[in-house]
DNA sequence: GCATAGTGTATGCGCAGCGCATATATCACG
DNA sequence: CGTGATATATGCGCTGCGCATACACTATGC
């Protein structure tokens, strides 16, 4: 027997799956070939500049050759470019354009706009048990910094202040500082 | 200027993502054909048996030929069936077969044990507050009965009493209640 | 320095899922 | 009974993806 209310446990799993629809739907990109994870894709090269193929294809859990495909369409549209990896020669370097990263302006501010007005319902008082329920409940969810870029990977970094992603020292935002330097 | 935390809604969005990632991940289920939606086309079925085709397309947001091709697997692979409906022969009153009903336990067993896991970190005291968020953002982000299965797509309707989205008599649990009786 | 194994990227090939356009059957309404 | 709307089904082609493979570079051991 569970101690926690089913109740509890359906709304959750309802509210998680209503609004991450949502935020597909606000981020999502017309101009943008190719759907899925293009979008992710996106704010993924923006979060961690200078990662390779092979991390962003880890990140977006697709397979080496889809996500070669990827920045394929993403290369062809002008939103991103393959530069030279200062490390490894094999290596590539994703990064946006300038292209790109109006894209990306234009992406979060949509998503946080979304997420704004579903947000506006909630009562002050509340709002500051649920971010610190969040915040509880995504420091447990990643182990490295793979999987705290899959789950950030529609977030707007650059607001994510204190984000709890970051606590051992595997958060998107460590990642963006460190840049090239360090593979996922 | 929004009186909203941005940090709150950065962690809000990467929650509902990730936590919707790990309710996808353990609902999938290997023997049932097709990627995407499929899964979800079981559990709404089983929300709402006897809909049509065409109700089943708009609450997973397939076209009418998607949805037809989606129900062809599901019936191929024994886990549903297209029978007479009641009111209208030019429709098809959706059901599951025995081996459908099985692997729509399984799929929700497996949800919730997801989310009982990752709630039990979450306080007593927490959890009656986002009980009560969750109970408010549902119940504004629905108007109608395909867009509430939308967001109950991967819900255990058995266990979720009190439903918000029925406040308006829209709900997924009146759905089922009223079976083949009333289109969506 | 050199051989061998491992890693990162790219491509040929085929498949699966989906949408568009269309055809057919049935319903709703005058 | 005739016309338009609705529900389902199918031919066709596109897109995105994975598997297998090829190639380039790195790392390690001798």
């Amino acid at each position: 027997m569970n101690v926690l209310s089913d109740r509890l446990v359906n709304l959750f799993g309802a509210l998680a799956v209503g609004i991450t629809d949502r935020i597909k739907k606000a981020a999502f990109d017309p101009t943008i070939p190719g759907g899925g994870e293009t979008t992710a894709a996106i704010v993924v090269i923006g979060h961690a500049t200078g990662l390779s193929i092979d991390e962003l294809g880890r990140v977006l859990g697709l397979s080496h050759a889809g996500t070669v495909r990827l920045v394929d369409r993403l290369v062809a549209a002008g939103f991103a470019v393959r530069s030279k990896a200062l490390r490894d020669r094999r290596a590539v370097a994703l990064m946006l354009t300038e292209a790109g990263e109006t894209r990306l302006s234009a992406i979060l501010q949509r998503r946080n706009e979304t997420l704004s007005e579903i947000l506006s319902h909630v009562s002050n008082a509340d709002r500051l048990v649920l971010e610190r329920i969040a915040e509880t409940i995504l420091a447990q969810m990643s182990d490295d910094a793979v999987s705290a870029l899959t789950i950030c990977r529609l977030c707007d970094e650059r607001r994510c202040y204190n984000c709890p992603m970051d606590a051992f020292g595997r958060l998107c935002c460590t990642i963006r500082s460190i840049g090239v330097t360090r593979p996922l």
